[in-house]
DNA sequence: GCGACAG
DNA sequence: ATCTTGTCGC
């Protein structure tokens, strides 16, 4: 059986489930969810995700970006009926069965996954970016180019490397990065087995202009499918 | 009731 | 996300 069909056979059921059981599956989510230490080396693959639409057909690639060679090493797409309608606060019920099936000719090995969406930065902790890393069992966060959930605390330098925590009451639930001088910024949080400092980090090093070179290139793949 | 709201 | 032309700014 290929390496992605059990998580796929499960990413199903997200896109079947009723509003009401979203929210309990993501309140039961949260409490899955660990935080810890990722060692970056120099030379770490990441895998970039992202979706786009047309026609009602979602278009999802994958990517592995190599740090060290600052390029793609290999890519992979899907192409899936949409089957769960955009709302807020329940984009993994949307975008995981497409993800999880644009990995299917994903053979080498990556070490972090960067999505694009929100991780904890949610009102249930339980972001796109936390179902992705929960249901691949891999360092995950999110980086999104708009907020979904939490205030900023405080102002933002115009630098790149600069950053403000996202706050929800008394808990950072992720931070507002400045990827390049000048330019707007994105909102990174973790999904799970990663920590904030990890994610930020990850997210400068492979930044090279204001979206991350792997969720740049995933994104302009998705659409090229989108065309086709 | 009003405003906010990833992709 | 997508629909869409030209245009302001670095």
């Amino acid at each position: 059986m290929e390496k992605y069909e059990l998580l796929y056979q499960e990413a199903i059921k997200l896109e079947l489930m009723s509003v009401s059981e979203a929210k309990e599956f993501q309140n039961n989510l949260r409490k899955m969810l660990s935080f810890c230490d990722f060692n970056i080396s120099n030379d770490i693959k990441i895998l970039g995700l992202d979706v786009s639409y047309k026609n009602n057909l979602s278009k999802a690639s994958a990517v592995v970006f190599s740090l060290k060679d600052k390029e793609i090493i290999q890519t992979s797409v899907s192409r899936c009926a949409v089957r769960f309608p955009y709302i807020p606060g329940f984009l993994a019920f949307r975008e995981v069965k497409p993800l999880i099936a644009a990995m299917r000719d994903i053979t080498v090995d990556f070490d972090v996954v960067m999505v694009d969406g929100q991780g904890i930065a949610h009102p249930r902790r339980a972001g796109l970016a936390c179902h992705i890393g929960y249901i691949l069992k891999k360092p995950t966060f999110g980086c999104a180019k708009s907020r979904l959930f939490g205030k900023e605390l405080g102002e933002l330098g115009p630098k790149k490397g600069s950053f403000v925590a996202l706050v929800d009451k008394n808990e950072t639930i992720g931070a507002v990065l400045r990827t390049q001088d000048n330019v707007s910024p994105v909102y990174v949080s973790v999904g799970n087995m990663i920590n904030l400092t990890n994610a930020i980090e990850i997210t400068l090093k492979c930044s090279f202009s204001r979206i991350p070179e792997p969720l740049k290139i995933a994104d302009k793949l998705s659409k090229i499918m989108a065309e086709v």
